[in-house]
RNA sequence: GCCGCCAUCGUCUAGGGGUUAAGGACGCCGCCCUCUCAAGGCGGAGAUCACGGGUUCGAAUCCCGUUGGCGGCACCA
């Protein structure tokens, strides 16, 4: 017998990609490539009227973009109907399964008297045991049956979940749960045994919110004769009130966090930590080193919350250790995107300027701002700035002096123009701040920014020139009131 | 209501009977570095290990119970 690993990832296309299905996503992901073994994409779009094109999409999108690359599929579940109603057949024919004609309505009101006497609601079997007379009465009425499956009455169901152990189900709380809907489509709870078996699946990893119908499923197995795959129930991701994560929470959506400026190998580190972890507490891990050292048995059991925070500080370290080249790429995609970049802009100056900002970048949609000043020609000198440190006694003959001997250089790189003004300060006798922070704020418009001389070089003479020229004006200006 | 899962700093976690008045990370605070902002370095505050009972010479660690949170109980997945 074949022994491959072979596990899947089953998402239903309504909505976006949830950061909870991503991270099963990437563990079954994990778990494959740990193993050789083969990660298969399916799509669960038996409800018809929740599943749409746009949503699959999204799906595909998201996975790819996040690099969790599948080897088969993805199979759709609504192109194989015939698959399912051979399946559903089979158990009537061997009388696991039966056609039951209730109404929503009916169903409704037995659940309704059941919760009434407190009891689960739960469905009651009527249907069970109809005579010919009965069918055929239903029949003329024209009422399209759903098939349910036989649930045993007694007895109880365990297996023993990878993550949480032994787990142990009464047969009794059960009902004889849906197998085929009256439009012949599948439930997910049939949909999902009859691929997993027919995909040859040895391993269901999935979200504790699966636990308690893992007994329903089992069950079916059994009555197939089928042989149990393995399961690992995940535990939940919850918000910052411990309630389940969602969009009240803030971007739920993975293709979100990519609009937002996430990297990809930030998100896929960060959601790895959420419910895993190693001996030594190791918080860095690229896919390489996940793939090396991810294991079931370090999964937590607890929920966890999803702390946005700690994602950014991984985003900003991943953004510090990329490489210029890929930087660049990222960083003139946003800039563009800003429509900052005039035309016949030199490629070089782009980048020397995005090299000059990485190591301060938390999001990519934050470059931007940042780098604004480099690529507009009418900056904006913020009021904080010109209050703070334009408006200061004797800055006005600074800004004259430095526009003179800063316009007298032919040489106008970092070490040199360093040189130049280290002397001018020492030469007036005045703290280098005093000269440092004036310029600073007459070139960038800011306080803050990146090392002085380096921006001066590169933003080169003219510009230089021209922008201490206009920010003198604001050093005269006198505050009333 | 019934069933199930879970429970260590604000958050993610390490630790699975004694070496732990519980270690790391994010965040927060302070200092250093420094032309600013970051980054980095150093330090600090922050957890009576949900609570109550056992078992044991000894329990965050094992057992039972309680509480709380979450999940399920659909012709949703």
């Amino acid at each position: 017998m074949n022994n491959k690993v072979r596990v899947r990832f089953a998402p239903s296309p309504t909505g976006y990609l949830h950061l909870g299905s991503v991270r099963t996503a990437l563990y079954n992901w994990l778990f494959a490539r740990q193993n050789q073994g083969v990660f298969i994409l399916r799509i669960e779009d038996t409800d018809r009227a929740r599943s749409t094109e746009e949503a699959i999409k999204v799906i595909i999108e998201g996975l790819q973009w996040l690099g969790l690359n599948w080897d088969e599929g993805p199979y759709f579940q609504m192109e194989r109907l015939d698959i399912y109603k051979k399946y559903a057949e089979q158990l009537i024919q061997e009388e696991k399964a039966y056609y039951c004609y209730c109404t929503p309505e009916e169903l409704e009101d037995i659940r309704q008297s059941a919760l009434a006497e407190k009891k689960p609601p739960k469905y009651d079997g009527r249907c069970r045991y109809l005579t010919e007379e009965e069918k055929k009465e239903y029949e003329k009425q024209e009422r399209k049956p759903v098939v349910r499956f036989k649930t045993p009455r007694k007895g109880e169901t365990t297996f023993v979940d990878l993550i949480h152990g032994e787990v142990k189900f009464e047969n009794l709380l059960l009902d004889d749960f849906v197998l085929l809907k009256s439009d012949s489509v599948p439930t997910y709870n049939f949909a999902v045994v009859t691929d997993d078996q027919l995909m040859e699946i040895t391993h269901v990893l999935r979200g504790d919110d699966h636990i308690s119908n893992t007994p329903r499923q089992i069950l079916l197995y059994q009555a197939f004769n089928w042989q149990l795959p393995k399961f690992a129930h995940f535990p939940m991701i919850l918000g910052i009130d411990r309630g389940r994560l969602s969009k009240r929470h803030g971007a739920v959506s993975v293709l979100e966090y990519k609009k937002q400026g996430y990297l990809p190998e930030a998100l896929i580190n960060y959601l790895a930590l959420l419910g895993w972890g190693t001996k030594e507490s190791e918080e860095i891990f690229a896919s390489e080193e996940l793939i090396k050292n991810f294991s079931l048995e370090r999964c937590g059991k607890s929920a966890a919350v999803f702390d946005l925070q700690k994602l950014v500080w991984l985003n900003s370290l991943y953004i510090r250790q990329i490489p210029i080249e890929k930087f660049y790429f990222y960083g003139r995609e946003e800039l563009e995107k800003a429509n900052l970049i005039p035309e016949n802009t030199d490629e070089n100056y782009i980048k020397k300027a995005l090299a000059l900002e990485q190591e301060k970048i938390k999001l990519l949609t934050d470059i931007p701002n940042l780098l604004e000043f480099f690529f507009k020609e009418d900056i904006i000198y913020r009021e904080e700035a010109i209050n703070k440190v334009l408006r200061k006694e004797g800055t006005d003959k600074i800004l004259d002096d430095s526009a003179v001997f800063l316009n007298a250089q032919e040489n106008f790189n970092a070490d040199h123009l360093e040189e130049i003004v280290r002397k001018y300060c020492a030469e007036k006798n005045l703290n280098t701040k005093q000269v440092f922070h004036p310029l600073r704020v007459a070139v960038s418009g800011k306080t803050e920014g990146p090392s002085l001389f380096h921006m001066l070089e590169l933003l080169g003479k003219e510009r230089v020139i021209k922008r201490i020229e206009k920010a003198k004006i604001f050093t005269k200006i006198v505050v009333s009131g």
